[in-house]
DNA sequence: ACCTTTCTTGAACTCTAGTTACAAAAAACG
DNA sequence: CGTTTTTTGTAACTAGAGTTCAAGAAAGGT
């Protein structure tokens, strides 16, 4: 009936999303998509329609599994203190991965591109909902077990992680120094 | 001797500076900055030679302009944690200014640019520098006062005033409602 | 084997970004 | 006034962004 794909579409979002992840939207060219994804321009555009449309996709991409792996991290077992703190180290080590420093990739389409566009803005809220649900699940818990002090209000503090772990993303972009952001994490973790 | 400009360079500056606030660097063409600054092409390169050297400029005048502010109000009267609230209240404001969710211009710059524009990474730095530096002597002097309990590291809480700061910029991008931004505020306050 | 469909490649097209070149004009100063 | 120097406005240029298209190629159904 048909040809078949030479190429696995899956894999091309990865290498995409690693793109745009490092450089951003604007300064990320068909060009450079088309060397990244080994595929010619007519494919790109046949299997990906746009720019635009590849940048979607390549975010929704980050959000499953980028993301995903820090709610595994909180949702995991071990003590909620524990958790928050492996989290956060985790976070920590992607932002500067290999002296890269591109941060998070949720974080850079808020800056760049939330305030201009809908479907961007609404696919950062969502994320930003779930990690603070995650966050606030976990205090929740860790005060329940006595882990975590239940004077302050669970809600506040995961809006406040929330918080905190963009704004590390951003200092990380100027200043990569593994050492400084862990030292952040813990005065965040020194809250609870 | 000489024919003298017809159009003040300095407000040129502000202008171009509105621009890429509220645009980034790289979705902000010649077009819009010859648009909005009033002047013709030829003005516009003659007078500040490209595209990127006018964002530079524009980024050092947000720097003298808009965190002088900041560091007026931390280095101004009244007791340290009412500055500090103040402050922040600065921040929240400018950020959601009149629905557009411009954020903060360094803020922006950090994630767009500073991670390849060395440039643009130290200009970033050192505005972090200064602001962690006014939050800090804040602190210590609101410690010494009683204002602020003093059983924690005055430098440590400044860089994670910093942090916050930078946290709420990006969150502001996504979802810009001025009561949820000023609660983060009150959270981060509730620390010291 | 053929036909259909969808894929691939690469050239080609349009549009605009970012910059430069240039001629005319206009201000300052002697 | 005239000369000099800089500005200004407009046109023009180059490069590349982002996209489309035509022609061939693989896969499968009949």
């Amino acid at each position: 009936m048909a040809r078949t794909k030479e190429f696995d579409p899956d894999a091309a979002v990865d290498k995409a999303m690693e793109m745009f992840w490092a450089n951003g939207y604007a300064a990320t060219t068909p060009q450079q998509l088309v060397e990244a994804l080994g595929i010619g321009r007519g494919s790109l555009y046949n299997a990906f329609t746009s720019k635009r449309a590849l940048y979607e996709r390549a975010l929704r991409r980050y959000y499953e599994r980028e993301t995903t792996r820090l709610l595994q991290v909180l949702d995991g077992p071990g003590p909620a203190r524990e958790r928050l703190r492996t989290a956060l180290e985790l976070l920590v080590a992607a932002a500067v991965d290999g002296r890269e420093r591109r941060g998070c990739m949720v974080t850079n389409a808020a800056v760049e591109l939330a305030d201009r566009d809908e479907v961007i803005a609404h696919l950062v809220r969502r994320t930003f909902e779930r990690q603070e649900a995650a966050f606030r699940s976990t205090i929740e818990e860790g005060q329940r077990d006595g882990d975590i002090s239940a004077d302050r209000d669970a809600a506040a503090l995961a809006a406040f992680f929330l918080t905190t772990i963009n704004g590390i993303q951003v200092l990380a972009k100027a200043d990569p120094d593994p050492r400084r952001l862990s030292r952040l994490a813990e005065t965040a973790l020194s809250v609870l």
